[in-house]
DNA sequence: CCCGATTCCTGTAGGC
DNA sequence: TGCCTACAGGAATCGG
């Protein structure tokens, strides 16, 4: 489940290797993603030259001169540099060769994630055009939250998951940062209060970047081949954890659902 | 505008 | 052991 820090790992891992080269071929073995992908691809990319790489929410942009293509990786996408050649296995929908023999490829078991073309600026795009700001912003601030969220009937769970309100906090940082910031999951958005909004944007900050810092740590093996998630091995508070006790304070995790989501949190240290 | 439900897909886990 | 079902999840889109 590649949350924000797993999207920007694979951005630092793919970047060096790719970026400045010319697409020789593209190779679709299966068209059949979130969205279909265009059968034009390989014509649009051929012969042309990666100009960079960056990252928006959770979408990678693949910037050319004439265009850009946009990837999401869905739930169980992933990417990896592999050689010119190397035998495709089972799920490994598309490659994108590139000059000098590296191979980009898209592998994604679930298929919930896209690859989409687009010729206008990538901030335009319909799909991007209306994001909330980036957790690591000076956009994203207490004040934003707070402005945002008044008059706001959503439980604040599925308010912070909401792309509209800020890219790139999917269910496990939802969860762990709620536990962080002493939050109940249910609270309506609007009856946040400015001190809550200041804690958990700086909660919801600062789990997002620790968890880059140790995204990093695997980008060696990422390009070599196994391409792990760092995140399982983080110390997960809360995620995944309903029936346990607490580490704070010992009271049974509280498991319930949120818009057809999980949600996990003690009802002791999130009572506000 | 706001919100909840539905939808895509397959690997995994649990029940029997 | 193996079959069957339920479930997980990002986020666009639809319906009320």
């Amino acid at each position: 489940m590649p949350e924000l820090p797993e999207v920007e790992t694979t951005r630092r891992g793919i970047s060096p290797h790719i970026q400045g080269k010319q697409v020789l071929s593209v190779v679709i073995r299966q068209h059949q993603l979130r969205w279909p992908i265009d059968s034009q691809l390989p014509d649009y990319l051929s012969r042309k030259k990666l100009l960079d790489i960056q990252r928006r929410g959770k979408y990678l942009l693949l910037l050319f001169r004439h265009g850009c293509l946009m990837i999401h990786l869905g739930m169980s996408g992933s990417l990896r540099i592999v050689d010119k050649g190397s035998e495709a296995m089972k799920h490994d929908h598309v490659d994108i060769i590139f000059s000098g023999g590296a191979c980009l490829r898209f592998h994604d078991p679930r298929r919930f994630g896209s690859l989409i073309w687009t010729q206008e600026p990538p901030q335009m795009h319909k799909l991007l055009a209306k994001l909330g700001p980036e957790p690591l912003s000076d956009e994203f601030s207490a004040q934003y939250l707070f402005n945002a969220s008044r008059k706001r009937n959503k439980d604040v769970k599925s308010f912070i998951m909401d792309s509209h309100t800020v890219v790139g906090v999917g269910n496990i940082y939802a969860n762990e940062s709620l536990f962080t910031a002493g939050i109940r999951p249910t609270k309506a958005a609007g009856k946040l209060t400015r001190k809550q909004c200041e804690q958990w944007v700086a909660d919801i900050k600062k789990i997002l970047q620790r968890s880059i810092t140790q995204g990093g740590t695997t980008l060696r093996d990422f390009v070599g081949g196994d391409g792990k998630p760092g995140y399982f091995a983080q110390q997960l508070n809360v995620y995944g954890r309903g029936g346990e006790p607490c580490r704070t304070c010992g009271t049974t995790l509280k498991e319930i659902r949120q818009a057809q989501r999980t949600t996990v949190y003690c009802p002791s240290c999130q009572k506000s």
